[in-house]
DNA sequence: GCTAAGTCTAGTAGATTTATAGAATGAAGG
DNA sequence: CCTTCATTCTATAAATCTACTAGACTTAGC
């Protein structure tokens, strides 16, 4: 499950890319148009800032840009900042492995086994998909209907 | 991220699947040797019952036991009982869809479209394990490695 | 130095994960 | 039948995390 804090952070990261090249965009103008509220958006912006995916401008004329081209940002990147891993459980994530203390024996744990093979579904396609990706995506893809 | 109540009822799922056709299993027992918190797995296994994928017996000689064939409960069934849906926005979910609230335009977000894909790869995974086949899985499918 | 902007500190309501206590039920022995 | 005791089942509460909110503080430009 994404959590809102990463879903609004990603739709800003696509406001800006949006505007990339346009200087600083307020905070409020992206708290408006993509139905952020404002405080949380606040401090979404602020921890993206601090891991270096976005510069700011205090003051009059200020506000957030990307600080690196949208083509070299992922979003797998942007979620990982918000959500930490995308592993499913920590003991196949690839950066940020950490052991899960009730296993026993890991490589005999059949859940682990099974979500090994759901992060590197995820991380393929999150890795995969920039910011400019989302941003020229403008309709939809095509919905493949498993139907399952 | 699979939530620590989802892990272990895969592992009680899959205990249980070992002991397929030998009766009542103790609570106590799948908590000891799965190491899960004695009282979190009452609950747990409870709302299983409840859904119809457990059997249990009380009193001397009682337990839990599979309520069905462990070949035809998939893994998806048991996270969608205790975590809810796959999907990581409600908005795609196919099975328990809810718009978000805060999406104007659906056919044109661009996060719903990437997360649209994500929920596509993980359910067809999770829909196409059973319980049997991560109970015969002895040793962990072959690691693909995608350094990315 | 006024005002518009981002930044920081703190706090609240509700969900999640776990723990504790004990009531309800059913099998076995007498 | 009645007691005993092994079980599941119920209810409640503590600890932690998530999604926000309020407001004071800081910086930059006119």
């Amino acid at each position: 499950m994404l959590s809102s804090k990463a879903k609004y952070g990603l739709k800003a990261m696509v406001h800006l890319t949006r505007r990339e090249g346009e200087g600083a965009v307020l905070i409020a103008d992206i708290a408006q148009s993509e139905r952020i509220p404002r405080k949380f958006l606040d401090a979404i912006l602020l921890e993206l800032k601090i891991q270096g995916y976005l510069t700011s401008k205090k003051g009059k004329g200020g506000g957030y840009a990307l600080a690196r081209p949208s083509a070299s940002i992922s979003v797998g990147d942007i979620v990982r900042v918000l959500d930490g891993p995308l592993a499913p459980v920590p003991c196949v994530s690839r950066q940020s492995y950490r052991r899960c203390e009730d296993c026993a024996d890991e490589a005999a744990c059949a859940v682990r086994a099974v979500m090994q093979e759901v992060r590197d579904a995820v991380a393929t396609i999150l890795d995969n998909t920039t910011l400019a990706d989302m941003a020229s995506r403008k309709p939809a893809a095509p919905v493949l209907v498993y139907d399952i």
